[in-house]
DNA sequence: GTCCCTTACGTCAGTCGTAAAAATG
DNA sequence: CATTTTTACGACTGACGTAAGGGAC
């Protein structure tokens, strides 16, 4: 499990879309279906509900969505942290 | 960045030494010493001062600690919320 | 036909282990 | 010399893009 998958994934939960979040992340489909799949293995649970409509979160997917949010949001705080700090390295 | 490397972090800091933590995590020194720069690279920071005697955090290593302690923490309690679900596949 | 997701496949980066090297006591 | 970390190198797994496939509107 990385951060990119969790980064893909609350882009895909926002947009709804595995192709409009490929276009954000200037990734292609297949990489971002591969992601979410692979993070579904990971977690052992299917997160997404694919419609013709669009894809959805299901109840497990809304679990996951709480949780990488949080995980998310302390790497941003790690990440100000550590730049005002001395040892930091452009 | 990736949560394994966050798990040997966190092992090497509780142990002080890349050698003991690589027989905890039954790898070889040489991976925990690549997973560390690995990721003292991501981050732009020196985490540990490497001395004879053991490797110690350094002020940007506690720093990183603290948060890295948190997101190893939500990560599990997003596999105990998961398990509890139906879409649970053992 | 159009749009969207999935599968298949070749390619390339990242990670591991073994072996050798460098540093410290 | 003994212990510990680092570097070098070959092998393997994982992620990407291109191309083709399958289902819904």
């Amino acid at each position: 499990m990385n951060f990119n998958q969790l980064k893909v994934f609350c882009l895909v939960a926002e947009v709804k879309s595995f192709s409009k979040a490929a276009k954000l992340a200037h990734l292609t489909q297949p990489a971002i279906s591969s992601q979410i799949q692979s993070l579904e293995s990971t977690l052992g649970a299917t997160l997404f509900t694919r419609t013709s409509t669009g894809v959805y979160l299901t109840d497990a997917g809304q679990v996951a969505h709480h949780y990488i949010k949080k995980m998310l949001l302390i790497q941003e705080e790690l990440n100000d942290q550590l730049r005002l700090h001395d040892q930091y390295l452009p």
